[in-house]
DNA sequence: AATGAATGAGAATTCATTCAT
DNA sequence: AATGAATGAATTCTCATTCAT
């Protein structure tokens, strides 16, 4: 059983790799198989095609991503200092998981196929604790009300998935994290209350306290 | 040659319409043959390969989009009334365009081999009207100085193309212009100088000016 | 040993179910585990292969056939009496046991590599019971002797198997024994010795004796 | 035009032989463009699928059958001389084509797919020629009326499919027409109107007529 | 004896591209 | 220049059979 599980994840692995490396209908099940060291036959015996061994990857990987996500904001107070962190865990997620990223982002959010999925309603709310916090943000009074929630979503998602994008496209010329402290500045002040003066001096009376 | 020309056009027009509906990988050769009323032949008389007429699509539409704008973006003062306009204008042109922005949006931007492409440094270039835009605002005074010009522009693009992206993967539910309001607010909001209600008041002036 | 051979019926069991719906070639060995509540190895303990299983099929039914036309036919005297016994019972054999019929009429009887199987020669001995009536009712002087006796079975087999098929294909929209009494006629006069009135008459009077 | 019609038939050709000499299961595309001296892709312009490939087989030599028995029938007057000649057709058509025999006898006519098939009804069509004889005879007073018409059509049917099946499956071991002398005065007192000897006598007094 | 995971050969089908006409 | 028939490589998936446990 435990060799069972073994066999499956090393098969999922190779097909990140893979995935990762020539997109969906490039890569073949017999370059997959040859990776993960089984006959071609034995994927089937845990993936009921190719389709389902792809739509299988974002599955364990939400689930890591959104676990990770919760402990990293455990203790954290203030709706600025969780989105501050929000932003920062989504960029190193991606940073870490640049392979698991093309296939999400180049290839996943963007297939006609996987917006019918489980899945993806999986993912969409994994990556949708964001709009707690913009919600918990507006009772609490710091984060504008005069703006539709989703479009706020839209705003912090837009620029994330933007940036590790074009990251992702660039093979990683440059860190990932480099301009995290600008996109963080932007959000906030984006979605934030009032003026930007007002906003920043409370995110470090925030970050202090 | 006018009819070459003719044939060239008909040949990219059903190749935008196929590909559109089925992506890249589901498309044939055949079906756009026979969607543009030649022989599967033909179709190499005026393209090297399937790859090399998926390509060829942004080429015309981007001079298509970069024309356009200039036309509305003439006589327009102000750097936030032209980032209105810009924002407007881009909505608008894949509102009217949904099949280029399917194959745009969901399949080039995200393709490997594309990045490697002539086309895609005449897009990015063409796009980047709104780079020249944030420059002469930072130049005037009126967009902030204290953020990277290029997270600048990915603010802006990157909320473009996810609103974008996921009107289109909705298949239209909604209008894409529903939110234009809020999503320029935003923008300008996020690039602008100082305080949200210092610009917002700006903005309403340069609108009546 | 009992539990062996409880094994042995209940896999053959699961693999005439199984053949009988599908065929052949389009039945699995691991159906017909699953169903016979066996690891697929299992089956390889028993039955050298899927063909040795799918040939075994007719062995025990051949049996059972031959055993249930004997007794049936016990006591019956005259000919006529005889042949109408043995195609009720044909005829009530394949009504009870639709499966098997489909797997020996469909596939077995037309199988060449059937032919060639000690199982086939089986078969044709338990169904010629037929010829040893006809070769009897020659020697008393019944059954017409200017027809090859081989002829004669062929007449009785080929309708009877020619209405069982019929029936299979049909998946049992009529009853099977519907044309009983024709058939019956058919043969009885087909292969009687003269004039048609004269044989209705003798059957007659048989039925009464 | 004509080079197109060529082709297709010596892929049908083809077809024909590996179909009758491995059976649909165990005929490979691979194998039958082979024969056919094309490429597999080749088969796939002219035929659908494998079975549409394989169903094709009965339409032309059905209409090839129906034509030739119609010819054979011209002139022929007396239901009893057409039945010999229909009789007579049935077996030699059979025994020049054997092949042909072995695909439709041996697995089309057992198919449970083939039953749903149009050329199915075209085939029972073209057989039942027989049905309209045995009609004829009725209303001329020359079959008897005492049982269902179809119950006599499967007396004929019955008996000759049975025939070459026999035959198919031996090989030809023996002469396909050996019997014909038999088979017909079986079937031509089976059917007939009363007493063996009258219609013998009948039969024979039609022939010189 | 029983299991069932692993195998890998095998087959149908698709389709971009070529080239003779 | 246009055609469209022919190609054949490439790929996914199935499944009988084996064998280590």
């Amino acid at each position: 059983m435990s060799k069972k599980t073994a066999r499956k994840q090393s098969i999922l692995h190779a097909a990140i790799e893979v995935f990762s490396k020539s997109g969906f209908h490039n890569s073949s099940i017999s370059e997959i198989a040859k990776r993960a060291n089984v006959a071609e036959g034995t994927i089937y015996q845990y993936y009921k095609s190719k389709e389902d061994l792809f739509f299988s990857i974002p599955i364990q990987k939400t689930i890591e991503f959104s676990e990770e996500v919760d402990l990293h904001l455990q203790g954290i107070t203030g709706t600025f200092n969780q989105i501050r962190k929000f932003i920062w865990y989504y960029l190193y997620f991606f940073k870490t998981n640049p392979e698991y990223g093309r296939i999400l982002m180049l290839e996943m959010r963007v297939s006609r196929s996987f917006v019918k999925t489980k899945t993806y309603n999986f993912l969409k709310k994994s990556i949708s604790r964001i709009l707690e916090i913009i919600r918990e943000g507006q009772n609490e009074g710091t984060i504008r009300k005069d703006i539709n929630i989703f479009i706020l979503r839209q705003l912090v998602l837009g620029i994330l998935e933007h940036a590790v994008t074009r990251w992702l496209l660039q093979r990683g010329k440059y860190d990932l994290m480099e301009y995290y402290e600008d996109i963080t500045k932007l959000v906030i002040e984006g979605i934030g209350l009032s003026g930007n003066a007002q906003k920043l001096s409370e995110v470090s009376k925030m970050d202090k306290g």
